[in-house]
RNA sequence: GGGCCGCUAGCUCAGCAGGUAGAGCAACGCCCUUUUAAGGCGUGGGUCGAAGGUUCGAAUCCUUCGCGGCUCACCA
């Protein structure tokens, strides 16, 4: 780590450090609710603190990097993307940790979504300390929380109620119960006894009962109380959140206010983050509609290093765009050039460069490369993987990738190939025509340029794209052609195509063997 | 109504520990007669939303205003 770095997890690491005192221990957390596919907008989340924890950690701080999953939270909705639609229906109002896998594979319709963004997470190299609220509910964890928030439940009905539009009832309980019969939260707490004991009314299955709070498994805080109290249980010194809970008023402000009323602590340092929109793919991130993009989806088309910079290289706090479209190429380009100038191959003002050697730093999965990795442009690995139809290992070969970089290599070019089939526009793509297909038909002129491109290919032995394409305008001037004709007719023998790659350097690209393959039957 | 973010070259945006305005694309030109989607080199182009203020110096800090967007005031 640069000591001069001013990249903004550093500047946060700083931030903390300095607001909560030098300390043996530092938590920092983030969570989410599991209702649906975490999708790439809450990623930006665990990003963030992983960014800030390892700032944290390169000080030589010790950190708890905690992942709270929300998984007691009721299941309101049943998200468009998810299979089994009038099944999941019939779970809504109960506890996402209480309504199966749709899936049939997980224990629930929750832990479903937590592990595909858990196995996820690894491969970016974010590996925090996972937490499941459901347990910590169902074991009576947070009994004295939720005991403290009755005994001083008027202070926090009037906390609440200085944003509220219209105030809360007389009778407000700060806590919600999951029946204990039907499992949904449709239910209303009657009394409490002023000690560990309350009661509850189920308005779906008329059950009424008294809990015991240090027994029961079905109570828990509403989330504008749940989160303080967490806070101070935790000791969490640092949680960005999202701009939905910055906002005055919001759940980040009433719950600063709680936990210091409440439960005596302190707020932990934050910033907003802000939304991330798509581009390339259309719709809007939301869990609940059927467009949602989730880290997977942006791990098909960048590699993991590049996901990082993405985020690494972005201020948190303003919106940005994930691009699908022929954006991703250039992503890529940035992704290599911040590389070079980090093994110093490349020069930028001093400034810049130890700006930008942070954010490689920071993009890595793990430790940074000892030596500079072998580069591959995407536009050319992209014309590679066509012209060997997906093959990988092919491609790695014809580019002698030495062996301990062909797994970050292959990374990538599955990358690019994924970009290939779902993404890239028609005009990028191609496939190259059988040697068994049959010839076109062509008239004598044409016939007689492809002849002689015959020739000329038979005959360099120095492969040269500058020589090779002024040879090429030889056979157009030979043959009285029109050069547009002439590529034309050398694309649709090629790859069945009008249009194609820069033509000289395709040819050699292709390789003497594949083009002579084709030109022969002419 | 409150809060936040944005307003910089034709377009998309970077720059924001204050120190002579940047990138990509587009445009234009050149790369031995070169007009092929992805090549190379180069050029032009901006009163940095507006007005004040702080400063030797402001796109960058402060204040006010305008326009656009998001968000809270239900639930999480």
């Amino acid at each position: 780590m640069n000591q001069a770095s001013i990249h903004w997890a550093d500047i946060y690491a700083d931030k903390i450090i300095r607001e909560k005192g030098e300390k043996d221990l530092y938590t920092c957390a983030s969570g989410v609710t599991p209702s649906g596919t975490v999708h790439i907008g809450n990623f930006r989340e665990v990003i963030s603190v992983d960014l800030v924890v390892r700032a944290l950690r390169e000080k030589g701080k010790q950190v708890r990097f905690l992942y709270s999953w929300d998984e007691y939270d009721v299941f309101r909705k049943v998200p468009a993307n998810m299979p089994n639609q009038e099944k999941l229906t019939e779970y809504l109002r109960r506890p996402i940790t209480l309504v199966p896998d749709p899936y049939g594979k997980e224990k629930s319709y929750a832990r479903h979504n937590e592990k595909q963004l858990e196995e996820l997470l690894h491969l970016v190299g974010i590996d925090p300390e996972y937490i499941y609220q459901a347990a910590r509910y169902r074991t009576s964890a947070y009994a004295a929380g939720i005991k403290r928030a009755l005994e001083r439940k008027d202070t926090i009905r009037t906390l609440l109620d200085e944003h509220r539009s219209s105030p809360l009832p007389e009778d407000w309980m700060p806590v919600s119960v999951f029946c204990t019969s039907c499992l949904r939260d449709t239910t209303e707490v009657t009394s409490w006894n002023g000690d560990w004991s309350i009661s509850y009314k189920c308005s779906s299955c008329n059950n009424a009962e008294t809990l015991d709070l240090r027994k029961t498994e079905a109570a828990k805080l509403p989330w504008r109380i749940d989160w303080p109290m967490r806070w101070a249980l935790e000791k969490v010194d640092f949680e960005p959140a999202g701009k939905d809970h910055h906002s005055e008023g919001g759940s980040f402000d009433t719950s600063r206010k709680i936990v210091a009323q409440i439960y005596e602590a302190e707020a932990p340092v934050t910033f907003q983050y802000d939304f991330i929109s798509i581009k390339g793919r259309g719709g809007k991130i939301s869990s609940s509609s059927g467009e949602v993009i989730s880290l997977g989806d942006v791990l098909e088309v960048y590699q993991p290093e590049v996901v990082r910079y993405l985020f690494a290289g972005t201020r948190p706090n303003t919106e940005f765009a994930i691009s699908f479209d022929l954006d991703v190429l250039k992503i890529y380009e940035d992704y290599d050039k911040c590389e070079r100038v980090y093994f110093g191959q490349e020069d930028v003002g001093e400034k810049k460069r130890i700006k930008e050697k942070r954010i490689y730093e920071l993009s890595q999965v793990h430790r940074v490369p000892e030596r500079m990795p072998f580069q591959i442009p995407v536009r050319h690995l992209c014309n590679l993987l066509q012209i060997h139809s997906g093959n990988i290992t092919a491609v790695l070969d014809f580019l002698q990738v030495p062996e301990d970089q062909r797994e970050r290599l292959s990374v990538r070019a599955e990358c690019a190939w994924n970009w290939l089939q779902t993404y890239a526009p028609e005009d990028f793509r191609f496939t190259p025509r059988s040697e068994k297909s049959d010839p076109l038909k062509v008239n004598d002129t044409e016939r007689k340029a492809l002849n002689q491109l015959y020739q000329v290919v038979l005959e360099m032995n120095d492969p040269d794209e500058k020589d090779l394409a002024e040879r090429l305008y030889g056979i157009i001037t030979d043959c009285e052609m029109e050069p547009g004709d002439f590529f034309s007719l050398v694309y649709r023998v090629l790859i069945g195509k009008e249009k194609g790659p820069r033509l000289a350097g395709f040819i050699l690209t292709l390789g003497r063997e594949r083009v002579g393959g084709l030109l022969k039957k002419y």
